[in-house]
DNA sequence: TGGATGAATTTTGAATTCTTAATATCTTTC
DNA sequence: GAAAGATATTAAGAATTCAAAATTCATCCA
């Protein structure tokens, strides 16, 4: 039986738009219209402006007084930062998860590494893709921190859009394996320390293969946009 | 001359209701009144609720469907969990200021450690703290991280009400002299990893100061007021 | 033809109004 | 006198309306 509950409109509005971002439907840079996204969902400028706010404080979309909003633009210097930001706290969150974590717990991310390396090994890209992230998303619920688990998704949330280049050279995905043969070394010594050191330098890597893809545009881009 | 600017007012609302969350004009667990601050405040329902939604988003109130917003109550958990955060944050703010502050940078900082050890010496704990923070914020200042920063002042921001708290012992203060002393050396050897390292545990030792000084009210507490 | 000026239109910002949900009060009944 | 139900009141959610700023477009002049 689910829960009778009624979801303020603003938040439905801010998912949907959050979703249009993510899927690239609306484009980085491109102005947002508030009649035409209030004709879209059905609503009425109100909650839609509230939903903006809160985008807006997000990190997601940018307000401009009197101008109305826009897609966020990401700079590659901006997505660096936040990968940085983002390591630390995948850092942390194995520190945390080694002093917090079950063996149950334990065994389960076990379990989600082998069934990685079965579909590294069956080069089966998009699979390996879904287990690692359950991995990584597994160490940052063990932490036990739920302001880093926000803090991690709101971050994750701005990137979502560069994040997954299709194109993994066999170099970095050796890598990354190499990584989380390391890292689960380490959890199941529960060596925290050695854990957070892992998760750092192993976001640096994705970062690497990120920019590496282009898929970000260059703050000349940017400027040329704004003149 | 100043410029001609026009905040909107959702932003101006939000500031100030910081500023009485901050102050404790609105106690914790205080339900909020939209009409009471609408009158305060001599603005209308739109966009005082757009502020809400804001500070609702940054973690400093919740919004309750149907039953307005209430000033977000601080568990001990919760702020413990924020200190764990902010420290890495700190320790990464740390890292990158060692790869990219300036000489004169780490010379500035080196006269606002001189100038804190006189305010210790002369146990003048006031201008001691405020000297204090302002090392902080060079350092994070010279991370050159701006989602950093943001983040962090966002942390801040939610524990600020129980940040400073009066009693400090000796023994604490002593301890946060010399980690002060240490940190100082790393920078000016630029060895970001033992800066970062000395960051972070310099944030625990606050905290520790922080529970001790029992400002924070227990999860019975809260307990008892959800009632 | 090209640029500047000013009216018309569009869009955003904010207040007001309307609607709906929650809370308090008052009956009524046992 | 207490509990359950009905009604009144209040407050929140959302749409509409009004006001102000920005944008567009047409006109005028060099």
């Amino acid at each position: 039986m689910s829960k009778i509950q009624h979801r303020s409109l603003y938040l439905e509005v801010a998912d949907r738009v959050r979703d249009l971002i993510e899927r690239g439907d609306l484009a980085p840079g491109e102005r947002i219209s508030e009649k035409q996204l209030c004709e879209r969902f059905g609503v009425s400028r109100t909650p839609l402006r509230e939903a903006l706010k809160v985008l807006a404080s997000e990190g997601l979309i940018e307000l401009l007084p009197n101008r109305g909003a826009r897609v966020m633009r990401l700079t590659l210097k901006m997505v660096k930062d936040t990968y940085d930001l983002m390591g630390a706290l995948e850092g942390l969150s194995g520190e945390l998860a080694c002093q917090n974590i079950s063996d149950e717990g334990i065994k389960a991310i076990r379990a989600l590494h082998d069934e990685m390396l079965r579909h590294y090994r069956d080069r089966n890209l998009a699979n390996y893709f879904q287990v690692n992230q359950k991995i990584h998303e597994g160490i940052l619920a063990a932490s036990a921190n739920e302001v880093l688990q926000e803090m991690y998704s709101n971050l994750s949330q701005r990137v979502k859009r560069v994040r997954y280049s299709k194109k993994m050279t066999d170099d970095f995905w050796h890598r990354a394996v190499q990584d989380h043969e390391h890292m689960i070394i380490a959890l199941e010594a529960r060596d925290g320390k050695r854990l957070g050191q892992i998760l750092r330098d192993h976001l640096c890597n994705k970062l690497e293969a990120v920019s590496l893809a282009g898929v970000i545009e260059e703050e000349r881009t940017l400027d040329a946009a704004n003149a």
